[in-house]
DNA sequence: CTTCGTATTTTGATTGCTCAAAATCAGAAT
DNA sequence: ATTCTGATTTTGAGCAATCAAAATACGAAG
């Protein structure tokens, strides 16, 4: 079995990938993403590719094996699980939930998972849009625009949120932005490193471009209505102001 | 913070001193309790003691601070809510959720326990009939009669059952025997180490006295009807048989 | 009072994970 | 080609938890 350590390394390992052309994640990122100095993370990965889980050439970086993979995936599944399960059945908040589950994901059994996951009418995506990995270890894609670079003027909604920080969830919350508003993006202001959006009828946001990249949206199709995420939502608190 | 390591030594001290006068509970019946060799337990009772939560005289045994007691009672709320919700909330059956009970209690925060208490309504025994631990830390006590050594031929009900064995649980299970349930003891065989109850009109069981000792009863006082647990309860299998 | 048996403690090692700091390497800059 | 700089790896160490096996102490039996 492996340890809630080995299971985060590798779970780090997986989401950090897919910034990185050949998919060789330099171990200083990996070290910074799971938050120990960069000699632990060169100690702990040697152990993962000698336990199967991961390829590692020295000085250039680490990948996933197909072991290691499914692993990440089965952690992610767990993860998202519970995240949705904690919004879904237990009235968190999508800002509050990702600690708790960094925690419960190493320990919760295949057979509460399965509970969890019926309970819930097995959702396809977590309460920030996240697609949850099946069972058998397949993932959707991620829609590739976001408010960075979508196109103006077109109506597009919330798919996704790839930023699990409390404050940020908030902000956008207390901006009535959540998986499934329907949006447009007005305008972009390249120099001042602005993107204008307009929520509902009337409402202007501008976000940073930062920002704006961890939102992901994809398209209206006027044919078929807003892909709903599937699980149970609930009203979310309206800002005071 | 407290390792889960810790925790399951301070619950097995506070769960299995009652046994003992003075309280003072021998390392060899604790290592055994926790699943270690005994000199593992002599090492971790020395650090439990450094760290104030237990008391500790070399060759004589071990015994919980107030620390110590409170810790083991937080645990043992985490423990028995945990076992709650699995069973009111997911359908889980008293005989399933103590392992996953087992590796949760040392994960879930503050904040997911209080919003547990609240779906299930603040119950104060979990499926077993345990008393559940207060915030605060105060513990219903035990009722002091088992199958055992009640009174002959009154009206009784189950309590609780002071164990946690898949095997047996599910053996009460097929008996009718849950928490709240109705029965006499008709007879008992002191030679023979067996009791025979009567359950509902007319369906008799007979136990081994070890066994019946584990069922916990309480009177029917005939002014108020039966003490259900609060918590909710789904109809249990039916025997094939 | 001495001896024996059993429970307990001590000792020495191991495993998993971590850090600090020194050593090394690789690519960029001169 | 040489030097510099920053990333990476190595080394040495520590902590928490564990085991196996040797040493010790306590109470009971003689």
């Amino acid at each position: 079995m492996a340890t809630p350590t080995v299971e985060n390394y590798v779970k780090q390992i997986y989401l950090a990938a897919p910034d990185h052309v050949g998919g060789l994640l330099p171990l200083g990122e990996l070290a910074e993403a799971v938050g120990v100095v960069p000699g632990t993370a060169t100690t702990m990965v040697k152990s993962l590719a000698d336990a199967g889980l991961a390829h590692y050439q020295a000085r250039r970086g680490v990948q996933l094996t197909d072991a290691g993979r499914r692993l990440a995936l089965h952690v992610l599944r767990r993860h998202r699980l519970i995240e949705s399960f904690l919004v879904g059945a237990l009235g968190f908040d999508w800002s509050e939930v990702h600690d708790e589950a960094e925690e419960l994901e190493h320990v919760v059994s295949d057979k509460l998972l399965e509970r969890i996951d019926a309970f819930l009418n097995r959702p396809v995506v977590d309460p920030h849009g996240d697609p949850i990995p099946t069972p058998a270890g397949t993932i959707a894609q991620t829609p590739p625009s976001n408010l960075a670079n979508c196109p103006l003027g077109e109506s597009m909604h919330v798919a996704r949120v790839v930023d699990q920080s409390g404050d940020f969830l908030r902000f956008l919350d207390r901006n009535g932005l959540i998986v499934g508003t329907d949006l447009k993006v007005i305008n972009r202001e390249s120099a001042a490193d602005a993107v204008q959006i307009r929520v509902g009828r009337n409402k202007r946001i501008t976000l940073g471009a930062a920002s704006a990249a961890k939102v992901l949206v994809a398209p209206n199709t006027t044919s078929t209505p807003i892909a709903q995420p599937r699980h149970a939502r609930r009203p979310h608190k309206r800002p005071k102001a």
